[in-house]
DNA sequence: TTAATAGTGTCTCTGAGACACTATCGT
DNA sequence: ACGATAGTGTCTCAGAGACACTATTAA
């Protein structure tokens, strides 16, 4: 093809480039607030943040010392901004092959001192007990869960108050409008522990009302009943088990009826 | 703050960065296949592509030349990727004002031959009227609209085919999971016009019959009736007509009835 | 009058929501 | 037996969908 001659004459560094190209990643996770025997779980939406180290990995004083901020880093040449975001989570909390998800690009001039440098903001839904490995790693004094309803009130980095409000606003979303909570479940669940989940983003009460939610669980048809399959871990009484249904599409029109 | 003394050693040529930060736009429009008297229209999506020149504004072979390609650009310093994009628009098109939002990233190693080149998407919506203006520019030999079902045949650049068929799954998406399909029509609209609009997208019963839509509009929260006011632009029968209600809540979870 | 679009009348069926009631089991 | 969770019985009401019917007007 005549690339090849086109390309002899490009000259890559006609344009002025950006100085840096990273991922950030808003890391959910949920704790059961008490996990009494015959209880349904009540669960609180958490985010983890680290605490910038006072001193870089070389010693050096570092950027935005001292303040808390999202996970992340430089994406290496050769990767995409969401493989960055994974190998990041990896080294960082040790999580691997979880829900991650790419929900914008934050690149307004200013935004980092250190020059242009456009930021892939993630979020990333890890179940509680993944996250027991955390530790806090060179570039990182502290590690730490936040509930999202205080995270806004801490001293953050960069303008990454802006991208974690983003981020709560779109798993909250999330939630509700895909099947994404089944990332804070066991593979097989009962109602109340969705309506657990549920509830850290809404109080509607059709989820809040046990018989309304129990009742509407066997409507839902991304939803199935495991047959003939209970548990005694919510409730004296044996409670049925469900299990999201894999691939089912889920029609979201606001023109249609709900059910399909 | 002592951000000033951390970042007299920060070195901002440490890390290896992007060749290139661009934006691209898939321009949709919807075309009437037909616009006589008295007749609801017919429609049909439309995107915009140009044609890449043989040589570039400088006389040099032009790269992935002849192709295919959504318009775009480079993002200049001082200015996000969402702002060129509006720039690019106006300068390729000149239209200005419309509703444009960022959908994804591209930043796959090797889709751009000349580098490390990352590219933000966004689609735009523009009335029909609005693109009578456009015109080939420098860069661009020809410019032209292609119904959505043909495009994907084209002889397109770099990895636009991708990002295309991307870009028609999102706004096949968000004319039916949010009020955008507002953007394609006239502030005051007959249930047939939003029908027409709809039906580019989905071929769904509820939808396409007349008697059920008509009746269905009536109860769209985020639709309201111009009280008293109709036309006869589609039909003689005078028909009512509708507006869009601005800034309602639209509620899209799954787990909820759909009337709120 | 006809042809075309824009509706309405009416029926059936599903399911939402509310509230009272029953079921199960460890303690 | 009790207390707590997990349901079910039953009622009412709204609205979806189907299909036949009526309404309005230009030509």
């Amino acid at each position: 093809m005549s690339n090849e001659q086109a390309l002899k004459q490009y000259d890559v560094k006609k344009y002025r480039t950006p100085d840096g190209y990273t991922s950030d990643i808003a890391v959910f996770t949920i704790l059961s607030a008490k996990t009494e025997a015959f209880k349904p779980p009540a669960m609180d939406l958490h985010i983890m943040l680290i605490k910038r180290s006072m001193q870089d990995s070389e010693g050096r004083p570092n950027i935005e010392a001292g303040k808390w901020a999202l996970p992340g880093g430089f994406v290496d040449p050769g990767e995409t901004a969401f493989q960055s975001a994974q190998r990041e989570l990896r080294e960082e909390t040790g999580v691997d092959h979880i829900h991650l998800e790419h929900f914008g690009v934050y690149d307004t001039p200013g935004r980092d001192p250190r020059g242009w440098i456009i930021s892939n903001a993630h979020y990333a839904i890890v179940p509680e007990h993944q996250l027991a490995s955390r530790a806090a790693n060179d570039d990182a004094s502290e590690v730490e869960l936040f509930p999202v309803k205080d995270v806004l009130n801490l001293d953050l980095a960069f303008d990454h108050a802006r991208i974690i409000r983003d981020a709560i606003d779109v798993i909250k979303q999330k939630l509700l409008e895909s099947t994404v909570a089944k990332e804070f479940l066991p593979e097989e669940f009962t109602y109340s522990e969705l309506q657990a989940v549920l509830l850290t983003v809404t109080n509607d009460s059709a989820i809040a009302l046990d018989a309304a939610f129990a009742r509407k669980i066997k409507t839902l048809p991304f939803i199935q009943e495991v047959e003939g399959k209970k548990t005694s871990r919510t409730s004296k009484k044996p409670t049925q088990l469900y299990r999201f249904i894999v691939d089912i599409e889920v029609n979201n029109s606001i023109y249609h009826a709900k059910k399909v």
